[in-house]
DNA sequence: TATGAATGAGTTTTCATTCAT
DNA sequence: GATGAATGAAAACTCATTCAT
């Protein structure tokens, strides 16, 4: 289910170039002052172009978040998908996939505030569209866990992969105090330890 | 510390009550549409009052967002607070505790939402303030787990609390993924299974 | 002509009184913000009475502005009255009279500016009774120089009755340049050491 | 040293024209109402472009009064240097000067009018700027004085321009008073009489 | 295609005035 | 007579969107 935007420009190859660079500055100046703060004008600016411009590719100020929304969950999918090596499913496959994931919130983390934060502004089919990525992670997650841990009920699989997705989100989230007690390396190893003990208790029942 | 909006009625009790009219309805707004897309006359009339009343007793369209989000807190935290047993601690103890936070954050849904969406609209120091009293709930937690599991190292204890914290918050944060696949029984009984798992592997090493 | 301002207290005196209360801090707010910026409320209250009380005395915020104009002229013209001498009419008088006059501008300067600046925003009516009263002031200075000076034309008389008139006011109205040059003293010698010249000149005629 | 005015419009010339409509459109409304009663929709509409419009070249209320009163002083500033001929030095020049002065000043009545009623709306600085070019028009008045008579000390020079100065003013702020009783010409021939003996008696002491 | 000036509906905020206590 | 809470009309100002160039 795709979500196109209409737009008066003919060229694709501009359409996408354009809205790259829109999505880019609209990112940062989102982390800044959120979306609704954000007026068009500046949006065109951080971007790059004139307003006139900006409104060739969009049609509505609300395009621009589901532009933003939409390109953060692309990225942040393709670079797990990059990383998580689902053919080897051993246990230090795991180890490695949570690692990355978690580096990867590091790296995004202003990208992770911005979803959390705008995304319900967003009309409630963009949402789910967008919510819909959410999902596919997910299940690339519960894949990782499901090969290294095969033992594990349907639920219990389902609730764990919620449990560390969330982790990492909330790494960059809830900085204000993690990150005031932890490195990233520490985080990672505590919460893979922890998780490792449910892992192992449950494994061998 | 205090964070107190200047008024400009003498009546302290008459501000105090008002502003409990005006807090109630805003909340119920701002689930509906948020808080940027509420105006000032729909606060005003949601509260109860005319424009002109509404600013009578707040300054800023932002004091109403300060003034909801420490309500929020504030019956949260005392919510907890009232439903944590300190004085018994056995692990029993713990299980109740985080039954009933559980419990609280599936009445307190819609409040938490409005809280994750629009906490970053607030100036910075009266974001600081109310994180002040997140930090406060959290030592509550802390101490329950902390009395139960005392050999627990302080970076476990902090991370352990701060999980069993957000989980409860995803519980209606990401309603649309989790509250399809579980009811609250089954959520709170499966993450307190694995939490247990995780304690009782540290409470013994 | 009088211009009574309705007022819904029926003991006299108390009106009176209270006007009067009202009339003295209104000017000292209106030096600071002008007529216009300041509210009713900051009215009252440096009247030091309730906003509620305010419109027991007076029926809308104008009437407060007249009702300064006007106790100011009467101040202004009960103070020249007491001071110029019209039994006495030398020369000697009529240089006491100027003296007096400036002097009298200069400790009015204050009423002086927020009449200069607030006596156009009066409703026409009310402006030509004010007025009414600076006429007679003029007509005060013409009869001391026309005692002093007998042989002057009436339009002479007029012309610089008005001159000197309007060099009091000035001397408080352009304060930021001429009390910058001259001493109050300085001012008034050099006037009237110029006014002689011109009378002088005109007497012998 | 200037006070330049921010705008989002990029073209110079454009936002040179249009405020040059404003300015029009804003005196003759601050005449009729003064600056306070105007509304902003009424300028708007008074300059001839939509409310939108005009805050495309102001950012607040306050600068268009800024806009009006530059624009007066400049224009009165430019009508004196023009008709005021420095060149020529003899007394005639004096009498031509104070004529055209005067003449100048029943031209711009309305102008002076509210310039007096409205420039103690402004801010501090931008009060000093302008007032900074009413010192200017003053040593012009200064300097044709003194190549006449050149034997007045700096205090009679100075108190003599300042008189003249403000005579040329009071034409038009008092003309409830002054119009009633002298054609221009009668005040103008007579002023400049009483003018003449002082002068003449001071120049060759 | 790109630009940016123009627009006006809609928003926040103020404040003179009223009126129940 | 005094008070001050309540009111809402009216004000300043913003900003998404359009459209002529």
């Amino acid at each position: 289910m795709v979500k196109p935007i209409d737009s008066s420009i003919k060229d694709e190859n501009l359409i996408k170039q354009r809205r790259e660079e829109l999505q880019k500055g609209a990112v940062s100046l989102f982390k800044q002052k959120g979306f609704h703060r954000a007026t068009t004008r500046e949006i065109a600016k951080a971007a790059g172009f004139s307003i006139g411009t900006l409104y060739e590719y969009i049609r509505k100020k609300e395009d621009v978040l589901f532009l933003v929304c939409d390109a953060i969950y692309d990225e942040v999918k393709a670079r797990m998908e990059s990383v998580i090596n689902i053919q080897e499913s051993t246990r230090e496959a795991l180890h490695e996939a949570v690692k990355s994931y978690f580096q990867l919130m590091d790296d995004m983390q202003d990208e992770v505030l911005v979803l959390y934060q705008e995304l319900k502004a967003l009309p409630k089919d963009a949402q789910e569209y967008v919510l819909g990525k959410e999902k596919e992670m997910l299940q690339l997650l519960e894949r990782v866990i499901q090969d290294s841990y095969p033992s594990l009920t349907e639920k219990e699989l389902s609730l764990i992969s919620n449990n560390i997705f969330i982790q990492g989100q909330m790494w960059g989230f809830r900085r204000w105090i993690l990150q005031k007690e932890f490195t990233l390396e520490e985080y990672t190893d505590l919460q893979f330890e922890l998780l490792q003990t449910q892992l192992g208790k449950r494994a061998i029942q």
